[in-house]
DNA sequence: AAGGCGGGGCC
DNA sequence: GGCCCAGCCTT
């Protein structure tokens, strides 16, 4: 009975949400995929204008890449954004056009893993799979105090079959957006809200009261310092941006030139670097001011990010072999990391 | 099994 | 400042 409860709950607590009020299959990989490591407020614009943009699958394949990397710009993890293009080519060319319908033909489009595979066929084919995500194993460890770690090869074993037990016979699309609305409302990470909790007495948490001690805590991952000094070269209308390339960060996102470091640099030794000269040679160049030094923290890495103004002849502009001149008015057309972007929009 | 990959919200 | 989020892919 305590599927119901939460159900129950669900009923009564639930956010209404777009992607919930439908149950076409497109538009739910488009939230779902949106969903992966983003919270819902953050995702909630970004999907209406995308599904506003294209409205159906074939829209999606059809559409220019960078259109695509474009919309998701501010999103982050752009390979989502790229394998979402490839399946929806792949759907067409292999479907017709036609999401599939079964757990395991989903499961083998780019991008979708063994979560989002059984969230689409819940939420679009009422299929009975579990889908258990970050909320779904907290909610589940809280309540069965299980110490197993979530990412283990065991732990996903442990907690796909306690997923699924406790759903036994419930809707799959209500229970699976019921458990997950519960991690994300009353089962929170910090601050659960256990006083008003319906499921206090079934909770070995709450009984033991050790709600912080579940989930059991992953691996710390480790955090290196980069040192990123971008260029912004320009004249009175036109600056310099060029695309990075597949491997690092922000692969294939466009960007000023730049010049990275292995420690932090003043403004007179980066002038002194042989890159900075060579690239200058021939041109008079005049640094107009030399702003904004900002931290910009990924999930694994810290920028120590500086941009650095550089006003140039507009003749000179046109040396620069094989970096892009791109109009101030055009900016639009290039989809960038988050830090040039607000860079670009604060001139 | 571990590392790479964004950005924002919250405490 | 650290943790967490509707994870997945590559090596």
């Amino acid at each position: 009975m305590l599927n119901r409860e939460i159900i129950n709950w669900y009923e009564f607590n639930k956010r209404d949400l777009p992607w919930r009020n439908t149950t076409d299959p497109y538009k739910i990989w488009i939230s779902e995929i949106m969903l992966q490591q983003t919270q819902v407020v953050t995702v909630v614009d970004y999907y209406y204008r995308f599904i506003n943009r294209f409205p159906t699958i074939k829209d999606l394949a059809f559409a220019d890449e960078n259109e695509v990397l474009n919309l998701w710009q501010g999103l982050g993890y752009y390979s989502r954004a790229r394998n979402l293009h490839q399946a929806a080519k792949s759907v067409v060319a292999d479907y017709n056009g036609v999401f599939p319908d079964s757990f395991e033909e989903i499961l083998k489009l780019k991008g979708i893993g063994v979560y989002t595979a059984s969230a689409i066929a819940a939420f679009a084919f009422h299929l009975p799979h579990a889908a258990v995500d970050g909320n779904v194993n907290r909610v589940l460890s809280r309540i069965y105090g299980v110490s197993e770690s979530t990412n283990s090869p065991n732990g996903k074993r442990v907690f796909q079959s306690l997923a699924e037990e406790l759903m036994s016979d419930a809707p799959p699309h209500i229970y699976n957006q019921a458990i997950i609305e519960f991690g994300a409302l009353q089962c929170t990470p910090k601050n659960p809200s256990c006083d008003s909790c319906p499921l206090q007495v079934q909770c070995f948490a709450y009984i033991n009261k050790q709600q912080d001690a579940f989930p059991v805590k992953k691996k710390k991952v480790k955090i290196t310092d980069r040192y990123f000094y971008y260029l912004f070269i320009y004249s009175d209308d036109q600056f310099l941006l060029q695309q990075r390339g597949d491997r690092d960060i922000w692969r294939k996102l466009f960007e000023f030139p730049l010049i990275e470091a292995n420690n932090k640099l003043e403004l007179v030794d980066l002038i002194k670097t042989k890159e900075w000269l060579s690239v200058f040679k021939d041109s008079k160049l005049e640094i107009t001011n030399h702003i904004s030094r900002k931290v910009h923290k990924l999930s694994h890495q810290n920028l120590h990010i500086e941009f650095v103004h550089i006003k140039v002849e507009t003749s000179d502009l046109n040396k620069f072999e094989s970096i892009l001149l791109v109009d101030k008015e055009s900016v639009a057309g290039y989809p960038m990391p988050r830090p040039i972007e607000m860079h670009l929009a604060s001139l």
